[in-house]
DNA sequence: TAATGTCAACGAAGTGTTTCGTAGATCTGC
DNA sequence: GCAGATCTACGAAACACTTCGTTGACATTA
């Protein structure tokens, strides 16, 4: 199933904290209303993108997938449609738009190794 | 401005073969009628996504931004928003999804250090 | 000139996305 | 128990995106 932008913040805050009640996710993002906030969870619960435990009254909501798998998805599309299937271009935008540092620098080096290695 | 999914894929066929008419992008993109590809780029005209020069009878139409600078600056919506900011997680989705060759591999190389240098 | 084909323009329909107001249930402190 | 706070649920409104039917202008050919 497919994120939408606003989607895609909410899961950013979960992946990143763990599973959370909408109070928290609204604090989180900082921005809009709470039941904006509340009606997103509700739809992501509809669509499968979020798991919900109920037993409590604050409900607790968690994403439903693993970080890469959703992101591994979501960049098969944004290749082919914005990048025509090209992972260097891809590269070059990223280096464009992200600027990163030294380190993160070194990592994407070490990446590279590695997947190399895998070949 | 930014593109929605169906413009970008019209701007990967301005891009790879330059100017074009609207029949020929329809036919380019081998999808859907030929009206719904012509209000897309009307309202790609109005968004300045395009140029358009309408001396012709076909008007003709072509990117109105480089490629790099477009996709630059999507990247950076989409690495704030899906990847935490993290250029390094968004490197190896990229791996993931579109398996680059050998030689592909050895660009993103040099992507990496012509980067490193302009800093 | 008349028939046929191609073109841009426009509007509208259908769907998806985001936002928020309101209602009703549940909890907490007095 | 009651008042106030907090929660879920629901629906509607506003906007964006995609698709396509129709119209009128222009060109080609017979």
């Amino acid at each position: 199933m497919k994120a939408t932008p606003a989607e895609w913040e909410i899961l950013q805050v979960l992946w990143k904290r763990g599973p959370q009640t909408v109070r928290e996710v609204h604090e989180a993002l900082g921005a809009g209303g709470y039941t904006t906030t509340l009606k997103l969870m509700q739809i992501m619960l509809g669509k499968g993108l979020v798991v919900r435990d109920d037993s409590t009254r604050a409900h607790v909501f968690g994403p439903a997938m693993a970080r890469e798998q959703m992101q591994g998805s979501f960049l098969e599309d944004v290749l082919r449609r914005v990048f025509g299937g090209s992972a260097a271009a891809l590269l070059q935008g990223a280096l464009n738009g992200a600027k990163p540092s030294a380190d993160e620098l070194a990592a994407m080096r070490r990446l590279l190794d590695e997947y190399e290695e895998r070949q």
